[in-house]
DNA sequence: ATTATCTATAGATCTATAGATAATGC
DNA sequence: ATTATCTATAGATCTATAGATAATGC
């Protein structure tokens, strides 16, 4: 029964991972702590001794989501050679972003939820915010730092805005036309 | 115990009101039937003979909650003479709105969450999204109906996803400034 | 000896239903 | 007689804990 000390960690890890999909797929209060653990191939009863609470792990898969998305978009900004913030946009007003909410940004599929929880969970909300913020100045041209901050705001508000309607709605066509809309008005302002 | 008719239509319209406040404020799965009901002053049985099932009142619900946004904008650009967009922009990206989740927009209390639910709920946020949008064509300047769909999109987006953003955040100074470079934002464009 | 994980369960809560009750409306 | 609402409860599910088990790590 006991494993290495390093397979529980692996084990942990897993956990989480399991859990910062399963939670942006079906919402904090859409799987309980016996179908997560159930899911990463351990039983309910050895939860707690890896997290303090249910609410421990909301933070932690919270601040996992968040943290990968970050990279995510560091990646295609790497592999973008100019235009990076129109590439950035299509990248994240995507079909395929849209249709995997699982896989896709933490702040579009459980940001609305945010605000119902304690002030830990809102601070891993608030550092991922802030990191997308960080990238997104490093490609935004702006004749001051304070205006290309608002200009990266703005960028984000939008992107998470539309992602979040996009699949509110639940019509193919509307969807679309969000997503289009959203993407081509970034992409005109990066000019 | 029975009630007349009359008073059995106004309880039931007031469950829908207390839900859409206390969906909105906790979320979907934050209130149970039995607490939603004893708010309501009724007693947790009587809920099945004016709903066919939770997920029925959360569909009405969220029909509720946006006719009632909608209403409230109408209100704001009917009693704004001139830069009736910006009003509007300063009205939805206020700290009151802000604060005040359970009488503020549904689609960004409860759009993030429409995806988890069957395509009922969503049709709610289908039709209520384009109740909005339709009034935003009305004060919107374009060249073109094409372009002015785009436009009020964009401008939907950014305010939903700036009033997600602000509140998800837990730190007054980042969500100001959050609310006012979206607010900024839409009034430039709408000179 | 320590500890990661397991089985089993306590206690709370949730949706939904059954059947009783009492006031309405024919 | 009908029916809106009530009390009571079934049955499922949820978070969290207790205590057993067996493999690790000193």
């Amino acid at each position: 029964m006991r494993v290495s000390r390093e397979q529980a960690d692996k084990n942990r890890e897993h956990v989480i991972d399991v859990a910062s999909r399963l939670f942006r797929e079906r919402g904090f209060e859409g799987i309980g702590v016996a179908d997560l653990m159930k899911e990463a191939g351990l039983t309910h009863g050895g939860f707690y001794g890896q997290f303090k609470s249910k609410e421990d792990l909301k933070i932690q898969a919270s601040r996992r989501a968040l943290s990968r998305n970050k990279d995510r978009w560091a990646k295609v900004l790497a592999e973008t050679p100019s235009e990076k913030l129109s590439a950035l946009a299509r990248f994240y007003l995507s079909d395929a972003h849209r249709d995997r909410r699982g896989e896709g940004c933490a702040l579009a599929a459980l940001g609305g939820d945010a605000p119902r929880y304690g002030p830990e969970l809102q601070a891993a909300f608030k550092d991922g915010i802030e990191g997308y913020l960080e990238l997104l100045d490093g490609i935004m041209s702006a004749s001051s730092g304070e205006k290309r901050r608002d200009k990266t705001i703005v960028a984000l508000s939008t992107m998470v805005g539309a992602l979040v309607l996009s699949r509110a709605v639940g019509d193919e066509a509307l969807s679309q036309k969000i997503l289009s809309a959203a993407a081509d008005e970034i992409a005109a302002k990066s000019e």
